[in-house]
DNA sequence: GGGAAAATGACTAACGTACCTCAAAATATC
DNA sequence: GATATTTTGAGGTACGTTAGTCATTTTCCC
């Protein structure tokens, strides 16, 4: 039951307690033939070293920074409140997470901001991405310059990024078409869809999910045009009340992005809510009343917290060099109904 | 950006290193304006301990017992999995994660394992707490021997353990429920429920969720009375056969328990598959690959992986009197469609 | 076999906290 | 005001690793 620490090793190994050290730390200048005698030593006596003392001893300081979006979009506070509340808790484990606001449809800015980073400042980066080419550019210097970064929620595959932490939104799409046709009759009706802007990697790829199933397995069902609503609440409230007015025999609705808020009042207003199937996406506060009042009737959803620690833990494990555990960090495409919805945490206020 | 020590905190006090302990560590022989002089450099100065060296000096190992059913039960061997590699990964971590196979039938056998445990063998632990009296009795007694207890995937309320780790199940069998209202068209229709037995407190759970939405919402489905087939395979099979021989219309099968593998069998061989809308729990590679056949409809999940780490940290922080954060330990109820399933991750064969 | 280079050993000082002892000082008790 | 008691200070050791330095040994090459 006693520790197996690196004295055990040497003397198992027949060398001395520095040697043990340069073959654990990857240091040169041992022979091969003693680096096998250790490593041999070091699994036939299952030695682990004590993090505890390597942390202290290396008195090694992660210092993250979250570039997150400050719209005023719900999810992206949850976000945000997620990251900050974890820089707090985590700053005794020798974490330092710094949360920046970005504008995301400001692409230069966003590319500045990264440009200004470099290992003096912090050991890694997690960027919600937006797709302009000049954020693809500093991703990939900023990763030259020895800072890995990994993207968050929504990706930029093109770049170098270590990692994309988030979910596959071709298959929420696809879980989005699948509910709407499920939940519909087998009978011709026509699907509206709001979207913030195909233009948004995230959204572009949720059209893409939907459709795919919807001309596959319910060719019954018509997809109107795409309306993009820029995930504004205003813009939303406008396009829905009109897609209503415009299609009184609407069989159901899938709102893509953000602005549900707005997407909602117009439902509720125009007291069609309960005979069209609508699906949207994250759980807010609002989306959860929807869900509740039979507004909505599923909302697709990640779990912001989640994105969060894993984007810690596996910046974490880029920089220690070590393996990541893919199970652990895959983010699930969460299905919510009015039936299975988490009970709510108190937060305080959040617009979206 | 230099760390705060101890040393900063008892010149910023004006005491001595030796009285910062004391107040830190809440040894006794300190005057109470002295601890509040304490306190208060402590948070002007924000200082925080640091957990490296914490953990290093008191050499402190948490030895936390997993009690889990040993049946040839796809979940459960996921959950058995997970456990045994976190014990792995985790030593380093003064983790001793020690899984001890149960047989949840026999309740008296539980309960003696149970009694052996006291804080000499380990500081925690978590069990699939089968519904026996004598079960609860056993937690409770070692609670008062000072080791904290946390269900597991079943709880046991009226016992004192600390904490539960799984699903709300009513839920579960709401959101069952509810998939099969609205799958199903609004005529009447014949719904199968088969259970692993009604003596579970799970699964009685999720009958209760399920007939209640099913009762108040979706009237026009007639629910026929519970089968019980006790997780096994070839009883489920039997059942199911049956089931679907005597009612050929059948519009709705909810599969509450295990033995997923054997009511698979049955319908793929009834030849019914397609036209009965099917519900079933747990993700395994028979009901994953049942959703992708059409065989099953809708699959609802709680994520093993989830649960073992929840269990984890709340055990530790049980053992550390610090707070759990309620927010991170909540386990969600997942529900997957064919288009929303998980990428496969290389695991061992299992049976179920 | 002699000299250079490479490999290894022996030691030490951190890292920040926990926990212990013993003495000194402050306060309480009569 | 003397004594008993409580409170505080000073100092040390231990935890297991990292990351050095410098001396010594081994190996290699001509």
């Amino acid at each position: 039951m006693k520790r197996v620490t690196i004295h055990d090793v040497a003397e198992a190994a027949g060398v001395s307690l520095a040697t043990v050290d340069r073959v654990l730390n990857g240091r040169p200048g041992v022979r091969k033939t003693t680096i096998a005698k250790v490593k041999q030593a070091v699994d036939t006596l299952n030695y682990k070293p004590d993090v505890f003392a390597a942390g202290l001893a290396k008195k090694r300081t992660y210092r993250f920074h979250f570039l997150l979006p400050n719209g005023p979009n719900a999810f992206m506070e949850d976000l945000t409140r997620e990251a900050t509340s974890h820089a707090e808790t985590m700053s005794g484990d020798r974490m330092h997470v710094h949360v920046e606001p970005i504008d995301a449809f400001d692409g230069h800015r966003v590319a500045g901001t990264l440009a200004l980073l470099d290992h003096t400042v912090c050991d890694g980066v997690a960027v919600v991405a937006p797709a302009f080419p000049e954020v693809r550019a500093a991703i990939d210097r900023l990763q030259d310059r020895g800072v890995p970064v990994v993207t968050l929620v929504s990706d930029h595959p093109a770049s170098n990024r270590r990692h994309f932490v988030g979910i596959d939104n071709v298959a929420a799409g696809r879980t989005a078409g699948r509910l709407l046709g499920r939940f519909l009759p087998r009978q011709p009706g026509k699907i509206a869809i709001v979207a913030g802007s195909l233009g948004l990697r995230d959204h572009a790829e949720r059209y893409q999910g939907c459709r795919e199933v919807i001309e596959q397995d319910y060719p019954h069902l018509d997809l109107l045009k795409v309306r993009e609503g820029r995930d504004d609440n205003a813009r939303n409230a406008d396009l829905v009340a009109r897609l209503l007015k415009e299609n009184p025999e609407l069989a159901g609705l899938y709102n893509i992005g953000a602005g549900n808020r707005g997407t909602i009042s117009a439902l509720s207003a125009s007291g069609q809510a309960e005979s069209v199937v609508v699906v949207g996406h994250e759980l807010t506060p609002y989306t959860r009343e929807a869900l509740q009042a039979d507004v909505f009737d599923a909302v697709i959803a990640q779990d912001p917290g989640h994105e969060i620690r894993s984007a810690i833990r596996v910046l974490k494990a880029l920089c220690d060099g070590v393996p990541i555990i893919d199970g652990q960090e895959r983010i699930g495409i969460d299905v919510f109904l009015k039936d299975n919805l988490p009970a709510v945490t108190d937060r305080p206020d959040s617009t979206e």
